[in-house]
DNA sequence: AGCATACCCGAGTAAAATTGTCAATTATTT
DNA sequence: AAATAATTGACAATTTTACTCGGGTATGCT
C-alpha cells in the first residue's frame, strides 16, 4: 500500500509551481533544482498534469507552466489521478464498470469502502491548503 | 496505491480458514482448493500469520491451522500487518519513529493523514464482519 | 535569419518489488 | 512404518517502477 513517488513527486511539483508563480510561468528547470526531481522525469510528469487539465504551458524562452485553474479548485486526488496512479486499492475495480463480483469476493466490500475512504480524505485537499502551509513552514524556519 | 494480491489472500484466506473451521484445524490444501491459491504460497502466508499470532499450527495427518483468538477479536489491518505489507502510504513514515520531517516536507501531513484513514478503516473490520458476510452471500447464492 | 530557451514525446532500460515455485525437513497420527 | 501436513530457505519468473536518452517543435530575442 505505497504512494508511488511518482505520485509524491506530482504533489510536491504542484505546491513547488504555486508557491514561486506569481502569475508567470514556471519553467521546470526551476522547479528541478528546488525540488531535486530530474528535469526529465518532471518532464514526463508535466505532460500528463497537462492532459489532465491541471496546467498550462507556455512555449519558447520565459515560458513554462501555469497553473489550468485557481490552486483552490484543484484537489490533490485530481494530481493523483492525472500521473496516472489509481487510487483504488484493486486491479479488478479499476475497470470503468468497476468490479463484476458484488456478489461473490468476500473482500469486495472491503476493497471498495477503503477506495472509497481514500478518495475522500484525499479530494477534501487542495493545492490551495498545502500551499499555505507551506509558506507557513518557510516563515518559521525563517524566523 | 495498490494492495498486494499477497495482503488480499491472506484476508481471503483467513475467510475461508474462519468459514470451514469448526473448531477443528483446516489444512492448507483444502484452502488452496477452494480459493485457487497454490499451495507452496499459501504456505508462505501462513508462516507469517503464525509469527502474527492470528493463526496456531497443528501438524500430523488431521492437523492444519486454528484461529488464535475469536474471529471478532482480529482485525483486517492485523491480517495484512502479519503479511508485513505496510499500511502507511509513504517509505519514510515506515521507521518505527516516524519521519523525521515534521517541518520540512510540504507532503507530510498529506501522507500521514492518508494512513490513519487507512488504518483507522481497516482496523474497525473483524474477521467475524467478513465471515458473516461470506455466509449471507452463500445463502443467497444457494437460494 | 539565427540562436537560445523551454516544452513535447516516444522508446528504452536498469533496478527493485512482487509473485510465485522447488526441494528437503520435521512433527504427528494411525 | 507409513502417511499426512506443517516448516523452511533458496531460488526463479514476471511485472512495475523510476528513471534516462535522443530527438523533436514552438517561441521570443537580437
Ligand atoms: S472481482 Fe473485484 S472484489 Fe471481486
Ligand atoms: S520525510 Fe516523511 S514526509 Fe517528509
Amino acid at each position: 500500500m505505497r504512494m508511488s513517488t511518482k505520485a509524491q513527486y506530482a504533489v510536491r511539483a504542484m505546491v513547488n509551481l504555486n508557491l514561486h508563480s506569481g502569475g508567470s510561468p514556471v519553467s521546470l528547470r526551476d522547479i528541478s533544482l528546488r525540488e531535486s526531481i530530474s528535469l526529465t522525469y518532471l518532464e514526463q510528469l508535466f505532460v500528463k498534469l497537462r492532459r489532465g487539465k491541471l496546467v498550462k504551458s507556455v512555449r519558447g524562452p520565459g515560458g513554462g507552466y501555469l497553473l489550468a485553474r485557481p490552486a483552490r479548485d484543484i484537489q490533490v486526488d485530481e494530481i493523483i489521478d492525472s500521473v496516472e496512479e489509481s487510487l483504488v486499492p484493486v486491479a479488478c475495480m479499476d475497470q470503468k464498470h468497476g468490479c463484476l463480483c458484488d456478489d461473490q469476493c468476500v473482500t469486495h466490500n472491503v476493497w471498495h469502502g477503503l477506495g472509497e475512504r481514500i478518495r475522500q480524505f484525499l479530494s477534501s485537499i487542495t493545492l490551495a491548503d498545502l500551499t499555505e502551509e507551506a509558506q507557513r513552514k518557510i516563515k518559521q524556519v525563517n524566523s
